[in-house]
DNA sequence: TAGATTGTTAATCGATTAACAATC
DNA sequence: TAGATTGTTAATCGATTAACAATC
């Protein structure tokens, strides 16, 4: 369950559907189409009938989805049910903003403590998180049985990290340093650079304000 | 100029070359090998020529690229020569974690301030920006001719800051609340989960480990 | 029944990869 | 010259979109 393949764009658009659907005034039991969906996001109903033919049981024609079977069935694909539990290293500014921010439990993520060398911030707690001193995260890691690490530090202390994640039994990483890490090839890397986004932006602004000239 | 179309995907790895030149120590006029990049960062090495391609004023066979003149290039293309300008609204804790982010200037993008209705933090400065009361968002994005904005604020406050930023002459919104704006269509919109890139990752996780079973 | 909607199959589009000719 | 490397053209791959048959 929730291991078949889908692609990264539309596990983007998975959790739009259903907030959507949550935001719906639901007067009983209500029936939607994709093609309301799609109205309502912005996208092409094909395409919301072919991402929602991957999570859910189906609609039937002419009525549309059950709103709430539907709703069921996305939180159970995104694996609600069950959170997948993480630890973040690093709790400055970005560790914070991630510590804080709810959007994770939509994926069925969950971010269960954090790691910081300085001794001002551990013992602390952040969003209602511990914090913990780097030194025991490879020890607790194993304890909880940590599969997944968020690395929030600056690039030279990464790769330590990453050793000490690794050694703790951690199995994928996201690696907001901007450094390459090794790691041996059973472990999963995943590298972030929050500046994509808005360079993307930028040029298609730039585009766009060149196109009137 | 800069303006020519680039796919995101090559966008976010033209840093990575960028970086990676740079960090190269370099005894005068070195020659580097896009295969030799490719190796480095785990790219197919056509990739990095059709990348270097579009910003380059090309290799020689045999020899390479020039590294000096590739990483000029590289920074003519990124606009690193003149900086455009950003604000954020918000200056909560994802806001702070934008503000102290350095990656942006690799893009060619600076932040220049900050807004946020919190008294208590308008009149500060967050990482040498300035923050002002965000009821001097229109006016003062007017005066300093900003075209991009981004919202780091709750989902409830988001609509009213982004018809502030369009009213102030902004023309593309970086967004980071979950919900949908409604603006005009002049305006371009990114909306942005920052959760997603560890969704999918923790789905690889999950895929992988489901095959070993 | 007629019409709206689903779900599937085919076409399109864009990005990556492979093959290969050009060149220093 | 020979071999390494560039750059281009063709093939592959995956995702989106279009067309259409199935169905309630």
């Amino acid at each position: 369950m929730s291991v078949q393949s889908v692609s990264k764009q539309t596990l983007q658009r998975l959790p739009q559907y259903l907030n959507f659907l949550k935001s719906m005034p639901r007067a009983g039991a209500a029936n939607i189409s994709a093609t309301a969906i799609a109205e309502a996001l912005g996208l092409g109903d094909v395409q919301v009938r072919k991402d929602l033919a991957l999570v859910s049981s189906g609609g039937r024609p002419k009525v549309g989805y059950d709103a709430d079977s539907l709703i069921a069935d996305l939180e159970r694909f995104l694996g609600y049910d069950d959170a997948t539990s993480a630890v973040i290293v690093g709790a400055g500014d970005l560790g914070r903003a991630l510590l804080g921010y709810h959007g994770f439990a939509a994926y069925g993520i969950e971010i269960v403590a954090a790691f910081d060398h300085d001794p001002a911030r551990s013992g602390q707690t952040i969003h209602g998180k511990p914090v913990f001193p780097v030194e025991r995260l490879q020890e607790l890691c194993k304890r909880m049985q940590i599969r997944i690490g968020i690395i929030a530090v600056p690039a030279g202390e990464a790769q330590a990290v990453c050793d000490a994640l690794v050694e703790g039994g951690v199995r994928a990483v996201w690696n907001f340093a901007p450094v390459m890490l090794s790691k041996p090839e059973s472990v999963l890397v995943q590298n972030e650079d929050i500046a994509v986004p808005l360079a993307v932006l930028s040029k298609r602004l730039a585009r766009k304000l060149a196109e009137r000239e």
